[in-house]
DNA sequence: CAATAAATTTAGCCCAATCTAAAAATAACT
DNA sequence: AGTTATTTTTAGATTGGGCTAAATTTATTG
């Protein structure tokens, strides 16, 4: 099935957008995730329903098809195989590396990903800490929680963000966490939820709850 | 400058064209080397030159401007890189990295290919030995010339080719030839101008004239 | 439940990049 | 030089992807 740049992008932008709300997508949502107005979404549904990629039904929103899934998560995978390219072989900092990837996510060639993938000895995740789903579609699972729900006293370490943007990025750079950080949750104020955190035994910091909500880390 | 992909593969090829032919290209050889419809050329280049990118004039043919040489020499600096990923990192074969190179040459990111470039370890030649430019658009010069032009008796080794078609790379395998291969030129044929050249100290070929032209070479 | 608000779709338009067919300019040949 | 052939350009249409404004459907709320 050949598909265009813009109409691999509308898929991602539905898987995406059904993975983080867990229920069908809708043209204003489609709409603000791609940066386009709601009418042009809606012409685009009407050539992916056309094409047998998702679920369309007027007003109703949309779902992939098996297909457009597929695609989607083949993509998906590109993206974050090129991901672990650009920081582990180019040293790229992990805040540079998705709007590269994001233009390398649609080189059509699954020979290329393939061993680009064997290349990089089959990574599991990325550097944001996404799963990377292998050549088959699927995504290795691993115990994981949000960092509001770890409770004072525990330990846990890093192992991924909601959040891919640079601003947010170079912020925790600067707070010295990274992938891996480990963490001893040292108070939780309950007025505004807001954590103190101890960070790889050395700093404490304190981090909102919105911070700590994009952060997803397991005890140890 | 934003280009589209589209325009840097018109600039490209005015770049090539000027370099087979030394001369300012022209419209039907352009159609021909893009795959389009003459039309469509005329269309473009009022575009480019509109973009002060080439130098046309109706019915004369067009030159590449200072800034259009410049875009072209780095998108074939781009292109070139990425062949040398493909064959030295991914194992990609000669006659398998071109088509993919076409679609990685557009990827827009100077700070990606300076860093592929370093990665690579500075390439000067592609896996076809063509030059590649660097980061200042210079290329490496060096002695070479067609194998046409090997007397009996020489012994030259192969630096590049002219032809990067598959099914012409597919028959240099078959002859056991690549890049490095050492020629003993046994005779020359003058009715057809076709040689005997002895492979690797190995085997005895025979060269039709066509494929000599083809093949870069230089005394050894 | 009627009225209003919000979401979605339709209608009609634009631009980049392509096409074919026809016209115009240049080149080639007798 | 004049006719023919070739090359190039113009004119007009098409397709993908996008827009705004208006119409329609669904949701919300007094």
């Amino acid at each position: 099935m050949h598909l265009s740049n813009t109409e691999e992008n509308y898929l991602k932008a539905i898987y995406k957008i059904a993975e983080r709300e867990k229920k069908s997508a809708s043209t204003n949502t489609i709409a603000k995730y791609i940066g386009t107005a709601p009418a042009s979404v809606t012409d685009m549904l009407k050539r992916l329903a056309g094409k047998q990629l998702i679920n369309y039904e007027r007003y109703k929103g949309v779902t992939l098809t098996t297909t457009g899934g597929r695609e989607a998560t083949q993509l998906i995978r590109r993206h974050r195989l090129w991901e672990v390219f650009l920081a582990s072989k180019l040293r790229f900092s992990w805040e540079a590396v998705h709007d590269i990837a994001e233009e390398l996510e649609h080189i059509k060639s699954e020979e290329l990903v393939n061993r680009l993938d064997a290349y990089l000895d089959y990574p599991k995740f990325d550097p944001h800490g996404d799963p990377i789903p292998n050549a088959q579609g699927k995504f290795t699972l691993r115990n994981q929680m949000s960092l509001t729900d770890a409770l004072p006293g525990n330990k846990v370490v890093l192992l991924g963000v909601r959040e891919h943007e640079t601003s947010f990025l170079e912020y925790l750079n600067e707070l010295n966490i990274s992938l891996g950080s480990e963490f001893t949750i040292k108070a939780f104020n309950h007025f505004d939820k807001s954590m103190n955190i101890l960070v790889d035994h050395i700093k404490e910091t304190l981090l909102s709850e919105k911070v700590c909500q994009i952060l997803l880390v397991k005890k140890i």
